[in-house]
DNA sequence: CACGGACTCGCAATTACGTCA
DNA sequence: AGTGACGTAATTGCGAGTCCG
């Protein structure tokens, strides 16, 4: 059973960050890790030079793309080295090179409210910006700032994922040291919610209605339009779907609901059907005389016939298989048939002639 | 070619913060 | 001012898919 809530078409593509394709990539669904290399180099190489990407390419849309204002963002990876434990593939990107010009609020504004002023991350976001473009503390330190910030005014508390590399033994340690510090500091370090602004919800509802999965472009794109950190867009998606697939199963469960109080609307109506029938077969004399009528169905079309039988023959059975034997010619029943009878009239097997 | 480890991502469950009545 | 309910940002752990040595 499939019932149409409607929270975001995620078969339109994502249509305001949408770019411009290269047909021969288009296909390469699968290969994640191929198109990230390909994506961030080409980003950090060649603005204009957008590729496609693995999400964008569920959807076709990539030729409507020509004449809209395609994003310019440089693309400045979060920390690569430890924000992630780098594949042998992504360590050859010039991501070292941290030039610290990052446009804010100048790339493209998708065809929605401009992304300027919302910032309610702003600060951490800015200070990192700041950091980086100072060359001040390695971009694990800024990662690291963030994920062990004590309550600050507006900061925000990192988490691991910031610079999440599984198996990576400073991570491990910084896990441990982290939970331990929870426990010395006595507070200072708990984690601090930000509610978003509403033109920053806005705009990633926006996002999520084209489409709700992001790919790390997309992610970073969105981060970097809404001023906050791609981990906090991968966050807002994570709960958004989660939402969504609560508020249909709430819609589910209504709908089952319904159905099983109509069901058992239908199972009272249809005993109390068979009450009267057998109240009428013990109050009707004439009705008992005449011949005992049953009901029966066809197996192969499922159709109910009558059928009349005396009561020392029982109606015929197929002795190879036990099952019901041929469908014998049916008859208006009863002969007294009372008017209120609810059945359809003179039910009869398609392959047989109605009685007349 | 099979295999195991590393990496990445999404999801479910949960926690915890901010807001409001 | 205190409090409980609620919405939701954030965290954690896990499974699955992929890549690579």
């Amino acid at each position: 059973m499939e019932l149409g809530l409607s929270l975001g078409d995620a078969t339109k593509p994502f249509g305001f960050l949408k770019e411009n394709k290269h047909p021969e990539t288009a296909e390469r669904g699968h290969h994640q890790e191929e198109e990230k290399t390909q994506k961030f180099q080409e980003d950090d190489d060649d603005d204009d030079d957008d590729d496609d990407d693995d999400q964008s390419s569920e959807g076709d849309g990539s030729d409507d793309t020509q004449g809209e204002t395609h994003l310019q963002l440089n693309l400045r990876p979060l920390a690569p080295v430890h924000r992630r434990r780098i594949s042998p593939r992504l360590q050859s990107l010039p991501w070292s090179s941290d030039n610290g010009s990052s446009e804010n609020g100048s790339s493209g504004n998708m065809g929605l409210p401009a992304a300027k002023g919302l910032d309610v991350n702003r600060l951490p976001a800015a200070a990192e910006e700041v950091s980086s473009a100072n060359s001040v503390g390695s971009p694990f330190q800024r990662e690291f700032g963030m994920y062990r910030r004590p309550g600050n005014g507006n900061q925000v508390g990192g988490s691991k994922r910031d610079f999440e590399a599984t198996g990576n033994d400073v991570v491990e340690a910084e896990r441990a040291s982290s939970r331990a510090s929870d426990d010395d500091e006595n507070g200072l370090n708990t984690r601090k919610k930000l509610r978003l602004t509403k033109e920053q919800s806005a705009f990633l509802e926006e996002s999520f209605k084209e489409h709700n999965t992001l790919n790390p472009k997309q992610k970073l794109a969105l981060a970097k339009q809404l001023n906050l950190r791609p981990r906090q867009v991968e966050v807002w998606f994570q709960n958004r779907r989660a939402r969504t697939k609560l508020k249909q199963t709430e819609v589910d469960c209504e709908y089952l609901k319904r159905c099983c109080e109509t069901l058992t609307e239908e199972n009272r109506r249809l005993h109390k059907e068979l009450q009267e029938l057998r109240a009428l077969k013990t109050t009707n004399p004439f009705y008992m005389q005449s011949p005992a009528t049953t009901l029966t169905m066809c197996p192969s079309c499922e159709r109910v016939a009558t059928t009349t039988t005396t009561a020392s023959a029982p109606p015929p059975v197929s002795a190879a298989s036990g099952k019901m034997g041929p469908i014998p010619k049916a008859i208006p029943f009863p002969l007294t048939r009372p008017r209120f009878f609810p059945f359809p009239q003179t039910p009869t097997h398609p392959n047989q002639p109605a009685a007349s």
